[in-house]
DNA sequence: ACACAATATCTTTTT
DNA sequence: GATATTGTGT
């Protein structure tokens, strides 16, 4: 029984706001709980209902963990459940697993032998690195047995963390096409692993696994967070991997600590990322006594939507039995099916109804594009610029992934980390004359004279670089002088008198690479402006540390607050789309080989094409009134197979469930 | 030996 | 449009 002094500023009437079934996972007290929730069932407006009930009967914010999927599903939790229950709620810990991780890792990581202010590692860092090394282990190409890319030994080693297994073994049982590389694949991944190490850094998956790690090894610090925290809550618990699922365990079965999951099976699509749908089948095993809601009905579709959402997924076998209700009434019009002769004119199919729907007066934030791959809305995307429909993409490349974000990061990771080798040889890269090699020439004078400065001055941080490493430090001659001005810039982002915030570090290291934008960016002036925004969006940020986290685990998706137009049509994939909704969708490019992917066609497990079935699924169920579904007979885009049947999932819905349109 | 420019190739999904 | 490979120049 908990207590029942709220802390809160209002109590919410949770019997009249919420249905019958939300009401009773709300109001649990069962210690561990699973909520099945069907999509647009209110799983959010559960989940944060959850954490008002948690405040209102006495559990105050600090001790609730809500752990999200992305940033951006976090900050919307807490804004929701700051509106419902006032400002107590911005106690809560709520993030991504890795944003959690980091935040408890920054406090700890010594533990595990690193140095203070570890770096993350991006993805690009992470292939930089791996690329450098298989290069080193195999010095020329044998054209019989070509070595395995770097990404791909990347891949493997990222699955055999998320699923917890050695490399070996997972290079075995998914990777067996590699077995004739053992030895040297092993070797790589060794080396991978120290070089990280020693470079102070740790990738994505190492947040993960080490938090893991730490509180295995360190019962002190478990203890510590497992007694913090009286109820964990995990939103999208379909899509948790073996590790995450491992720390969950961790932070709720040690004391007495409550569990919330919450997800929907029928929406697990990140498979590729080591998410097991398994937990949440095996969830009442793994959590004796746990607790199943169900939360079935629908608000966000009209039933005929939903009618086509149930026929898509009932391709699937395993899945939690569970009958989406519709709470909204009959509409007048069917999901409409379109095929269109070739790509260009499905393009124009698209605009020109997304056309027709404005000039009815619908807004542009009311209607998205999705697609299964980033490619497949390069037409959609020249149409709506030449009938000037403003438009967003959640693009592929993401705003801290360009070239001359980095450029200028790679400055403030070398300085919160002097270790951080990734940071380094990107700065030297920039340097004229300096390639890889010299780059790694560099590197070893330079950390040679870190390591001499930090025996000689313990806990000192470098101060006057020019000093430490001019004599140490050799460069080609042609790189002398932008060598010496960047040892200046980076002595003079740490001032012996006071401290700068990140946006100021950020115009004095632009001082140093203005010249080289201009010289090798074509459109240097817009990269400028991308920067200064970037300044200014953080400019709240005092502590280079959070900042540089803030940088690495932010994406893209959630960063779309910040920028104001919201009369854009929205195109997106649809994985990015996950958890939103919009009056008007639009699913393209639905060829058998497009959507499903031919990889999943030809692939001998079942499983692959079952989450392909339930991405579709999830495409469908984003829809709240009209759904188009289009594809294009004819693909210019693949070379290799120009005509291109209609998808599977087009093919297997009942003819009655949908009209027949013409492009 | 190395940096750098030019050319060919190909697109799954993301913290 | 980005990256992997190949070719050319210092």
């Amino acid at each position: 029984m908990l207590p029942q002094l709220p802390s809160i500023a209002h109590v919410p009437d949770f019997a009249a706001e919420l249905n019958e079934q939300q009401l009773a996972a709300v109001t649990t007290e069962a210690r561990f709980s699973l909520v099945i929730a069907g999509a647009g069932s209110g799983k959010t407006r559960t989940l944060t209902y959850r954490v008002a009930w948690l405040l209102a009967h006495g559990v105050p914010g600090w001790r609730v963990l809500l752990l999200t999927f992305t940033n951006k599903a976090a900050r919307e939790m807490l804004e929701r459940v700051r509106k419902l229950v006032g400002p107590e709620a911005g106690d809560i810990w709520g993030g991504t697993f890795h944003s959690i991780a980091n935040r408890i890792l920054r406090r700890h990581a010594p533990l595990l032998g690193y140095r203070p202010g570890f770096s993350i590692m991006d993805t690009d860092d992470q292939k930089a690195l791996i690329r450098n090394l298989v290069k080193k282990h195999i010095g020329k190409q044998s054209k019989t047995s070509p070595f395995p890319k770097g990404d791909t030994l990347l891949s493997l080693l990222s699955l055999a963390v998320n699923t917890m297994r050695p490399p070996e073994q997972t290079l075995r049982e998914d990777f067996p096409q590699l077995l004739k590389h053992e030895d040297t694949i092993l070797k790589i991944i060794a080396d991978y692993t120290s070089r990280k190490r020693e470079a102070n850094t740790m990738d994505f998956d190492d947040l993960l696994a080490n938090l893991h790690l730490l509180l295995e090894k360190h019962s002190e610090v478990r203890e510590l967070y497992s007694r913090r925290f009286l109820h964990v809550l995990v939103d999208e618990y379909q899509d948790t991997n073996a590790l995450q699922d491992r720390i969950i365990k961790q932070l709720c079965t040690g004391e007495s600590t409550g569990l919330m999951a919450v997800g929907d099976d029928a929406q697990s699509i990140y498979s590729w990322r080591g998410a097991q749908v398994d937990h949440i089948f095996e969830f009442t095993k793994n959590f004796p006594g746990a607790d199943v809601f169900k939360i079935e009905t629908n608000y966000r579709s009209v039933p005929a939507i939903l009618d086509i959402s149930n026929a898509a997924i009932a391709r699937n076998e395993r899945r939690y039995v569970k009958t989406l209700r519709p709470a909204r009434p009959p509409g007048n019009e069917l999901p409409t099916v379109v095929p269109a002769p070739d790509n260009h004119t499905e393009a124009q199919f698209v605009a020109h109804t997304i056309r027709q729907l404005l000039d009815s007066g619908m807004k542009g934030r009311e209607i998205a594009v999705l697609y299964r791959a980033h490619f497949h809305c390069l037409d959609v995307q020249m149409e709506l610029t030449r009938q000037h429909i403003p438009f967003r993409i959640t693009s592929g490349l993401r705003f801290f992934e360009q070239a001359h974000v980095k450029d200028v990061i790679a400055y403030l990771r070398l300085l919160a980390n002097p270790y951080d080798e990734m940071a380094f040889r990107r700065i030297a890269a920039m340097l004229p004359r300096v390639g890889e090699a010299s780059g790694s020439k560099m590197w070893q004078t330079w950390t040679q004279a870190l390591k001499k400065h930090e025996t000689e001055c313990p806990d000192e941080p470098v101060r006057d670089f020019g000093g430490l490493m001019l004599p140490a430090v050799k460069v080609p001659p042609a790189a002398q002088a932008s060598w010496s001005s960047f040892l200046a810039t980076m002595s003079s982002l740490r001032p012996a008198d006071h401290e700068l915030t990140p946006a100021e570090m950020i115009s004095r290291v632009l001082l140093d690479t203005e010249a080289y934008f201009t010289v090798h960016y074509e459109n240097y002036e817009e990269r400028l402006e991308d920067i200064e925004q970037l300044s200014r969006s953080m400019s709240d940020t005092e502590s280079l540390d959070d900042f540089l986290a803030q940088v690495a685990l932010l994406s893209e998706a959630d960063r779309d607050h910040v920028e104001g137009n919201d009369d854009c049509v929205t195109l997106s994939t649809i994985h990015q789309a996950k958890g939103l909704e919009w009056k008007v969708v639009f699913i393209i490019f639905l060829g058998e080989g497009m959507f499903p992917h031919s990889r999943t066609i030809y692939s001998s497990d079942p499983r692959e094409m079952e989450e392909e079935t339930r991405l579709f699924y999830v495409a469908v169920t984003r829809a709240q009134d009209l759904l188009f579904l289009s594809y294009p007979r004819y693909n210019g885009h693949n070379p290799d197979s120009h005509f291109c049947p209609p998808s599977q999932f087009l093919t297997s819905l009942p003819p009655e469930l949908y009209e027949l349109g013409e492009a």
